[in-house]
DNA sequence: GTGAAAGCGCTAACAC
DNA sequence: GTGTTAGCGCTTTCAC
């Protein structure tokens, strides 16, 4: 690897002109930068970032962490963020939690050494505890939110997507409605729980929390969790909302394994569109979210903050769009809407009742 | 963020005594080692790797390029090389070429500004071609070879793969097969193709060009191809091999669109096992790969390799797993098998011709 | 417009 | 065992 000094020396000039000519060519002879510019590309010049981020104490760098990378809603998300993360000169290393609030903390640990400028999270529900690891970092929670305080949320109103979902259930005439939700100690799950219940009694529904099952987000859960919800014949719920994604794949299979079909024996409406809600049988009914948009805008607004705190006049380097929003200082708190996509999950159920 | 001065300072020590007690701690008295240990827990102290990266002239990072971040396969790699990287004491820092050979360059660039040690790519066509930048890089070419010399490759049996699945079909009586295959520089297609055509060949049966499409590898081309192959009635495969998962959907849903059912009017085997093809009507025959296994060993191959390439007894910070094999100093091809998986898209062809 | 020199935070000789 | 010092590759005053 050669290094600005070969370059210099290669171009005839000093250490000092060969930096300058690179990175602020403006400030050098036109002469001397194409020189300085030749010797680069004839040598294969890289700047090395380390030191150059060890130098101008700033690293062009973010930290970018999902809860599931396997999870083909957090996959978007990051990609979503790393693509826009790109476009403002920044790379988003991308680590991933699993989950696990232990995975996460080394995650930022090892972030954090790496010194990036800001952090983009899908927060486990540990993250507001480690939170005080971060002194001064801007860090932008995505999807869901952990309480911590002063930090940017990017979210969906998932409390509305809920109530869309149930509400489309007892619009067509279900009344015993049970539903899936994810853990309790993650604001997803908390709110779309909220949005179910709301809707449930202001229809005058009964509440059976029986027929509330909560689970942890795969597959497994939704399957386990249905599957009990299910297999008292007599006694059952005649339509399920399921809190994610993965949990609905789950408890579509677990009705499928008990012999119910959908829609006539049983509805499902799910939380989150994806490439299998789609192709399943019965094609799911589903809350869909703008989930690019959500990790494009968690990248924007990060990268405001750094230009703001950065420099005074930073904006100008910032895309209009951006800009046109008003530019407020502190964290921020953005709420996308969801959108109800019906298929064929849902029914009327077979018997009414009352 | 406080240095190592501060913690040197606060422990009262000087900054090299500081650093020896931090990063080799019996090389200090035990003492001065728990003074200083408390200092840097006191502080929150967290080296800076940037730093540490430019004396030591080693990164403990590796690059990681993906080619398709959504693609649930890729998806699978990525987070299992991670995982492996971090227990081997390594951080692999994620990106996706989106397929594109232009943003894969620009991976490759903005990795070697922060000077990984190694690289694991699954690598577009022009990888090889981009290998000259990368002067004297370890790299761990996974699931895909771009022809470069002198790489270490992991990937499956394709060409054994492809023969299960053609002989599969051919078993249950069809002759009448059809490909749709990936691109044609990608060397997962080329292998692919290379096992049907044998199969088919060695079966004595015809060689139909206009049977075999080929596309990029995602839905919508799988879709494009499978609607062009089906669409003449009296004319058209009785079964499909399809060479890679996300286009498979794509056929499957084509098939749909034309109101074939399957397996009765049409047999589909695919290739790569995924979520959707256990949950799809029907669940799909595949070929499935040991996808967690792939990334696990490119990233211990490439772990290896750093290990002999940094000092003679490197070895003992391996663990005997990685070691029990033979070691060898040069690059190696690791070939991994598959597995043919029969569900419910392939079946005997409605009408047996000859 | 250009060069000399200091210094970012850390580790590794080398003294003591 | 511990301290002093040089230097990793770069940018940025400050002179000229």
């Amino acid at each position: 690897m050669s290094s600005l000094k070969d370059v210099a020396n290669l171009a005839q000039v000093s250490l000092a002109t060969a930096s300058r000519a690179l990175s602020r060519p403006e400030t050098v002879a036109t002469l001397t930068r194409t020189r300085v510019e030749g010797a680069a590309h004839q040598l294969g010049y890289q700047p090395n970032m380390l030191a150059r981020s060890l130098r101008q104490r700033e690293t062009r760098t973010i930290g970018l962490i999902v809860a599931d990378l396997l999870n083909p809603f957090h996959a978007l998300l990051a990609k979503s963020v790393q693509d826009t993360a790109e476009r403002h000169g920044y790379v988003a290393f991308l680590l991933n939690s699993d989950e696990q609030e232990g995975k996460e903390s080394r995650a930022i640990d090892t972030l954090r050494g790496h010194l990036p400028q800001g952090l983009i999270i899908v927060p486990t529900s540990g993250f507001a505890r480690r939170l005080g690891s971060l002194p001064r970092l801007p860090v932008v929670e995505l999807d869901r939110v952990s309480g911590a305080p002063g930090v940017t949320t990017v979210t969906v109103d998932n409390v509305g997507g809920a109530r869309m979902a149930t509400q489309h259930l007892i619009d067509l005439g279900h009344r015993d409605i049970g539903m899936i939700v994810g853990q309790l100690d993650i604001s997803t799950a908390v709110e779309r729980h909220r949005g179910f219940l709301e809707t449930m009694r202001r229809a005058g529904l009964s509440y059976r929390p029986d027929w509330v099952l909560s689970g942890h987000h795969r597959e497994d859960d939704g399957h386990r969790a249905a599957r009990k919800l299910l297999s008292v014949p007599g006694d059952r719920p005649s339509a399920l909302f399921v809190g994610n994604n993965e949990m609905t794949v789950g408890a579509v299979l677990a009705a499928r394994d008990l012999g119910l079909r959908l829609p006539h024996d049983l509805s499902i409406v799910g939380f989150d569109d994806s490439r299998w809600a789609q192709t399943m049988f019965p094609a799911l009914t589903v809350i869909s979210q703008p989930t690019e948009q959500l990790g494009t805008l968690a990248c924007e607004h990060l990268v405001r903050q750094l230009a703001y705190a950065h420099s005074g006049n930073a904006q100008l380097a910032l895309p209009a769009r951006v800009l046109n929003k008003a530019a407020p200082i502190g964290p921020v708190r953005v709420q996308l809407p969801t959108e109800l996509i019906i298929r064929h999950s849902t029914s009327p159920p077979a018997l009414v009742f009352g």
